[in-house]
DNA sequence: GAATTTTTGAAATTATATTGCGCGAATACA
DNA sequence: TGTATTCGCGCAATATAATTTCAAAAATTC
């Protein structure tokens, strides 16, 4: 059930609501070209089989006081698979650590990294990060500023490979 | 308008709806203690403020076909406003690329990919990325997995900070 | 402490979500 | 080729929710 292909109208749902989540199901019937009730059933399926992991509103994280945003890439000592998930484990306790992301290549971890101020992020980088077990080094970037903000999927991507494929 | 300081409902508001941005109002306005057509109104003016970005669903890449993802530290030849910003406009245009960050330190930008495959994504990191004007080299890693990938903001935090202040 | 401003919530209205069900297109099968 | 089966659609009806209106309560100002 799973696997069962996607055919153009839930890619487009999934486009229209990567877009704007808080549509009304009445408005995304109206844009995928189908009625109500068969666009909800879509909609609830696309949830239920894992395309639609959930919706969330976009904070505006400067807005609440975070000016800070940082990149730091993690070295470990030791890169056991009980290591790397103890690393993980630790992360996913830091509430300034938004996203945590294992790496190849010489970085194990990049994490990204809010904070209200400098003196905060400071506090956590040499008080809770470079001091936790089995870290190596952390080298640290700031965010100057940010170009680009779309997560999720490119949709135009989407539809040419489905135009190629079955 | 901007300024207004938002009070522990407002902030109830806002951390509820990250955690879940498709929930009605009714039930938002019982979770955080007040009736629907105030709660309404209160989100209304967050998104007039900028407290609120936008809302959007969640998509799985993977599912979606997207099983690589990549991050990419790129070096420029010369880092004026100017060409700084026009690196930032090829990144806009590159479906691939998900979010581009300017950074302090030895690295220019860091950005984050998405690709179906790693034909597709060596194709972009050479035909377009690398031989960009002005990119002087692009070191890249390879996401092996995500601990954790929470955007937005620490609410526990926010709630820290705004007891011990005004 | 009264006037003003702001925000609230009950009630009514409008819009949306959701369910139930018959229909038609596509597919499987004889 | 004709028929059975499946699947998904959309109309209609109902249940919920969003939104407006407005009077009263709370907060603020002077």
């Amino acid at each position: 059930m799973s696997a069962a292909r996607l055919d153009e109208i839930d890619r487009k749902i999934l486009s229209e609501l990567q877009a704007d989540g808080r549509m009304t199901n009445v408005e995304l019937a109206r844009r995928v070209g189908i009625s109500a009730p068969p666009c909800l059933r879509r909609v609830r399926a696309l949830e239920e089989m894992g395309y639609i992991r959930g919706y969330h509103a976009d904070i505006d994280a400067r807005e609440l006081g975070f000016e800070v945003q940082v990149f730091a890439m993690v070295r470990l000592i030791n890169q056991s698979e009980r290591d790397l998930s103890a690393f993980e484990a630790l992360a996913q306790g830091w509430p300034l650590v938004r996203e945590c992301h294992m790496l190849n290549g010489e970085i194990d971890f990049i994490l990204k990294c809010v904070s209200p101020d400098l003196p905060t992020f400071q506090r956590f980088l040499t008080e809770h990060l470079t001091s936790a077990p089995n870290v190596a080094s952390v080298k640290t970037s700031l965010v100057i500023r940010c170009a680009k903000d779309e997560p999720g999927v490119p949709f135009s991507i989407v539809e040419e490979r489905a135009a190629t494929q079955g």
